[in-house]
This record gives structure tokens, C-alpha cells and sequence, in this order.
DNA sequence: GTTCTTGCAAAATATTTGCAAGACG
DNA sequence: CGTCTTGCAAATATTTTGCAAGAAC
């Protein structure tokens, strides 16, 4: 199964641009979700950070990335799998400092207080990934 | 019941000094996680935001708080209380920006992978709270 | 009196805004 | 060609570090 960002863009209605495909590429070749710092680092050239940082919000908008937030106030994306739902916890590993989507597991669902509605939910499991176990 | 939080510094060990005493009686009097500008606005006098800060870091390290990251990643900290168990989801509602602990909601449970090990896990439900939707 | 804490200045980090030049369709 | 996107400069927000003066015990 190949990747083709500019199909991806166009289905989200947004236009082709060079810094578009490759952020949209790295986020599809990682087997991690990655700063922006990250991305910026895996960028061919360099590339100006607000252009990135705009991208980024496009991108969360249109809801083709996730934006994860983790316990150090660090932010990491990881391009949404349809596939692999909408809503997943994320686990990141306090070694290697990698985050992934936790496959199969579905969000847990907490007891909520009466008259209260949700939105959106999000786990975020700390601790050692089982690379980093052995 | 009533709360000194001189008595509750010389239980963790830490010296007691006129803005520890503060910040302790502001999230023990509040009903919802405090950002460190609410905070700073709460106190007294003005006050250092670096001392502010520090003070925070430290009743985190002591394990006397929680801090709660939000998804727009500002920081909310909420005094542990060991009654509801020192992890257990939050709720930050949308419209009021109020974040408050989920009383009696065990943390749900999460199936991982074979080799990994969790040491802390966080859930944050956003939405509208029932004051709000009414 | 020695150690711990505070307050100030300044730095580091992350992210956003305004605007003019350039690319897309 | 008109609109959307980029790149630069600069601003804003948040948090951290170094250090000397001051407070706690």
C-alpha cells in the first residue's frame, strides 16, 4: 500500500504544496508520533518553523493529524489511521521518549457525573516500552 | 475538618515559608484545578512567578499535587487529596474552562502489549460540565 | 551559623501574529 | 489574476537558570 500525499491533501480540499507532502510523508513513513521539532530536524531542507507550525494546526483541523500532549508539556503528532480508530490511548516511553498509538485498545470509558457531556477524551499511559523492557 | 498547611509542610519535610502556606491554602480552598496565573492572581500580594513556580515544582515532586495537562497545554494543579486516590480522571469543560477531579472514577484500564510497563497514566475528558449545560 | 528559600535579571523554549512576496489553481 | 501559502521579523507566553540577599531552623 503506497502513500500519496497529494491525493491525501486534495481529498481534505487543500492545496499542494511542497512542505505539505513531506511533513504529511514523515508523518506516514514513522512508526512514532514526532514533535515539531522532530519534524523540522527530518525535513530535506531547512524549513521556516512557523510555516511548519501553521501546517501543523491545518493539519489538526482538518483532523487528518493527532495532537498529543504529554506530561512534560511537550507536544507530538501522529497521522490519523481510519483504520485504527479515531480515539485511542497513546503510551510513551519514559527511556526512549518514543510515543505510539496503543493498537486494539480502545478508549476506556470512565463513569461521568450526571449532566455532564464529552467531547473529546484522551489517555496518555507513562512508562517502559518492551524495547526498552529487555 | 479543617486544613493547616503548616502542619501538612512539616509532613513532607519541607520548611514552612509564608508562600508555600499560600499556595497550599488556595488549592486546598478551591473546587477546581488552578493554573499558575490563577495562581498568582489568587495570592495576597504580588508575587514572584518564579518563586511561584518553584514552589509548584517542588509540592509536585513531594507528590502533594497533580498537575493536570490540558490539551491546549496550559497547566492546571489540583491538591492531592488521598481519599479519592491519587489517580483518577479530569474533566475540563470546554465552555467555563473549569478542570475538576472525577470523583469516585477509578482510572479505566488499558490493555497493553505484551513487555511494556506502565508507571502513570493520565485521562483527560473534555466537554461541558452540568452547570454549563443547563 | 549553616542551609534552604526568595527575588531579580536574564535566558531558554515554544508558539503566534502581521505583513509583504511568492506560489497555486 | 485572485486567493492561498510562505518566509521573515518580531511579539507573546511559559518556564528555567544563576546568583546574591534574606529567612528558616
Amino acid at each position: 500500500m503506497t502513500f500519496h500525499s497529494s491525493d491525501y491533501l486534495k481529498r481534505f480540499g487543500l492545496s499542494k504544496t511542497a512542505i505539505r507532502e513531506d511533513v504529511l510523508m514523515l508523518l506516514f513513513e514513522s512508526d512514532e508520533a514526532l514533535s515539531p521539532k522532530e519534524l523540522e530536524e527530518k525535513m530535506d531542507g531547512p524549513i521556516d518553523r512557523v510555516t511548519l507550525y501553521r501546517t501543523l494546526k491545518l493539519f489538526d483541523e482538518k483532523k487528518m493529524i493527532h495532537k498529543i500532549i504529554l506530561e512534560d508539556q511537550t507536544t507530538k503528532y501522529v497521522l490519523v489511521n481510519p483504520e485504527k480508530g479515531t480515539q485511542h490511548p497513546h503510551f510513551h516511553c519514559l527511556i526512549c521518549d518514543k510515543v505510539v498509538c496503543l493498537p486494539n485498545s480502545p478508549l476506556p470509558s470512565c463513569q461521568l457525573p450526571v449532566g455532564f457531556s464529552v467531547q473529546s477524551q484522551s489517555t496518555i499511559i507513562e512508562g517502559t516500552c518492551q524495547r526498552c523492557n529487555k
